[in-house]
DNA sequence: TCGAATTTGTGCGTATGTATC
DNA sequence: GGATACATACGCACAAATTCG
């Protein structure tokens, strides 16, 4: 390989990837077949196979057995869980997409209590062990599962009180920040942390995609007068949507 | 191949993955070479070379030339990106974490003039085809790159200003915020949309990763009274990082 | 329905360049 | 400089899946 120049496999890759985001070579296009890819650059199998999973690990190709590799959709993500909370019952991401995009929304739930993993205790700022009410959810819009969440609550504050269990009582669905208020908690501060990683076969399968698809997660805890009082997981899609927020700078 | 089984690389893939997460190789353990491991599991070069691949795709272990294959340090994902925009000169999310956390942060930067493509002139809301600054940055902290990003800036507000070139003349490397404040334009909003998605074989070589590896994109917007002054594309990987927002509620 | 051709995916052996020790 | 080790590259073989006449 002459002096600074790249692996061929990269440059045999970079030249299918300019033209798949082209345009040239659009979504379910057939890319040559190894052997064509080996004739039409010269390159030797191996090449053309390295330039083929990169790829593939680029998510940008699928292969298919048999059959060929093909140019894979890149859909145009959507905005959710846009943020700046302004306003009561902005509590999930997913509401505010309701409210913000006029989106219909429907989700489903289930609550149990348990002991606090140390990981959720940390984040509530309890003791490892101490009891919590975590509520799963999963989240439509219009019938189509688009996210999953998980909540932990500690029953310190809400047990025995009538918003112990989110989504029941006369606030059931109401958002955290209303239910907390409802107890005299003033929910004032959120932290948002926005991580991402592929997709676990459980959650994908829940979520309508394939295991290894690459999903955010957003980690967010609220507050009232600096004390945890509602931590959660938040599951999203990578390849259909984006996590918004919007600040004041100064 | 008998029937029923996983291929072999994967199968040694497994094995070496069992003794690290074990710990039985502990981080900074070296890897049997790819000599030893074809002696060891009886294989052949070729599935030895693909059994290190996964591992170092899975970022389990790195891939050092002509030394060996190293077990990597388990990443607990470090904060970045810790917005609240609570000062001047937090600009970019790597000078906020330099002053958040004292992490010692250098960076390169690649500064040319060029048209705004369709996406960035949207953005920028400017028209396609406008000449516009664009700056490609790579952020080290202690040596290692952490992460890269692409900015771009209007000709129409900083051609023929002392602040046209973001990194250089008496505001060099200032920030969006003080640089802009220089030409009267006064920085009070900003959107960040965060996206995920395995990365770019040229983006994971400057990063320190493979292609496939899953990096988080912040499209950041930097507003002065409602109109765009810069945008950037800032690429994190997911594996080491998490983007952090503490936003008050209401 | 069968079978041939194509294509991907896996696997083997080897050779060479280059970085590190 | 020499030995070691990774990275790239070439050529080949075969199984499984798919396509198509």
């Amino acid at each position: 390989m002459p002096f600074g120049e790249q692996p061929a496999y990269l440059r045999v890759a970079g030249d299918l990837r300019q033209k798949i985001v082209d345009g040239h070579m659009p979504p379910h296009t057939r890319l040559p077949s190894q052997a064509r890819i080996r004739e039409e650059y010269g390159v030797s199998d191996t090449v053309a196979l390295e330039a083929r999973k990169v790829l593939m690990a680029e998510g940008l190709v699928e292969g298919r057995s048999g059959s060929g590799t093909y140019v894979r959709e890149h859909p145009l993500p959507r905005r959710v869980a846009r943020t700046g909370y302004r306003g009561l019952g902005d509590a999930t991401p997913f509401r505010q997409e309701q409210s913000d995009e006029g989106v219909k929304g429907t989700w489903e739930s289930e609550s149990a209590q348990e002991d606090a993993c140390p990981a959720t205790a940390e984040r509530l700022r309890i003791a490892p062990g101490e009891r919590v009410m975590r509520t799963r959810y999963l989240f439509r819009s219009e019938g189509e599962p688009v996210m999953c969440s998980t909540s932990w609550e500690p029953l310190s504050l809400t047990g025995r009180t009538p918003v112990m269990l989110p989504e029941e009582g006369p606030l059931g669905g109401k958002g955290v920040v209303e239910r907390m208020a409802a107890i005299d908690l003033v929910v004032d501060n959120v932290t948002e942390e926005v991580g991402a990683r592929p997709g676990l076969a459980e959650e994908m399968s829940a979520l309508g995609g394939v295991p290894g698809h690459v999903v955010m997660v957003v980690a967010r805890t609220f507050f009232a007068g600096g004390r945890p009082v509602e931590t959660a997981d938040v599951v999203i899609p990578a390849d259909r949507y984006r996590v918004a927020y919007h600040l004041p700078v100064k």
